[in-house]
DNA sequence: GGAATATTGCAACTGATTCTCAATACAGGG
DNA sequence: CCCTGTATTGAGAATCAGTTGCAATATTCC
């Protein structure tokens, strides 16, 4: 059993929930996305394994990934939520650009230690830490500079 | 005439869109209200002032006043999308209490240069900067690790 | 003041997420 | 292994934030 699989089987036994087939096959399937995704792209990928699970259980166990700390909220887009697993995988910055959509991420270890400093000074125990930037890719950087001759 | 209201009139002539009477209210209730807010709440301060106006021209309205950079979006919580004034204001980074709800905020001007320089790295023009922090408050810490006797 | 155009309120609509409920699957004890 | 009490499920209906079409109205600029 993976790494995942274990902590989760682990966090619903403590809460008195069931390791259901439909659950495996969602957690199994979050951690082969290995981009954010939303319920439905989860749904879809989890339906080619188990046509029989149903968007409402993806609903219903998507909260669940994410109190298990397996799974955290990211930039939503579209009107959608989504997520992405994180379990061992270091938390990243996300650089949303606003023109063409594309999502970019870097590294977040930088700032840690600022934000565990002021975590200190209020007295808040930091669980999950969501940076997102939106703003203007280089590529379309460029392209608004060609349309628009004059800024000031 | 404030400053927020020329820089809206300002931006909006600029677009060749109109300055209504419902625009300029909800811009000026948008700048009293001194926490963040979502666009019902917003409607019916509003409303307070001007009952005619629809929640309808607010939904339309509150696009307009973030491209504007008067207002931006924050937090979103319990399925809506919530917005704060900045004009004028610095940025801030906003702590959520995962147990009551209370959200704080710090200044995220120690962290500024280290965004710019990723920024930079990557020729990422950043307009928007969101630092969202979920996870226990100094109180609920606290309540947390005395009773908690009965909680499965 | 008048024309051209943007905006509005209203209500109907959309699409994501949640809920209801009867049927089913799981965990633990026998 | 089978049984029982409970948690969970699938399907579809329901909800709810946010959007949109449209005819009436307001604004800008001349």
């Amino acid at each position: 059993m993976q790494d995942h699989e274990h902590k989760f089987a682990e966090y619903l036994a403590q809460k008195g929930l069931k390791l259901t087939a439909p659950r495996k096959y969602i957690l199994l399937e979050a951690f082969k996305l290995h981009e954010h995704f939303n319920a439905e792209e989860l749904y879809e990928k989890v339906k080619r394994v188990t046509p029989e699970v149903s968007l409402a259980t993806v609903y219903r166990t998507l909260p669940l990934l994410m109190e298990a700390g397996l799974v955290q909220s990211a930039l939503r887009s579209s009107g959608r939520d989504r997520y992405e697993h994180i379990y061992g995988h270091p938390k990243h910055i996300h650089w949303l650009c606003r023109s063409c959509g594309a999502i970019m991420e870097t590294d977040l270890q930088p700032i840690n230690e600022t934000i565990a400093a002021q975590a200190k000074t209020i007295r808040f125990e930091a669980q999950d830490i969501e940076l997102n930037i939106k703003g203007l890719c280089w590529k379309c950087t460029a392209n608004d500079n060609e349309n628009q001759p004059d800024e000031s």
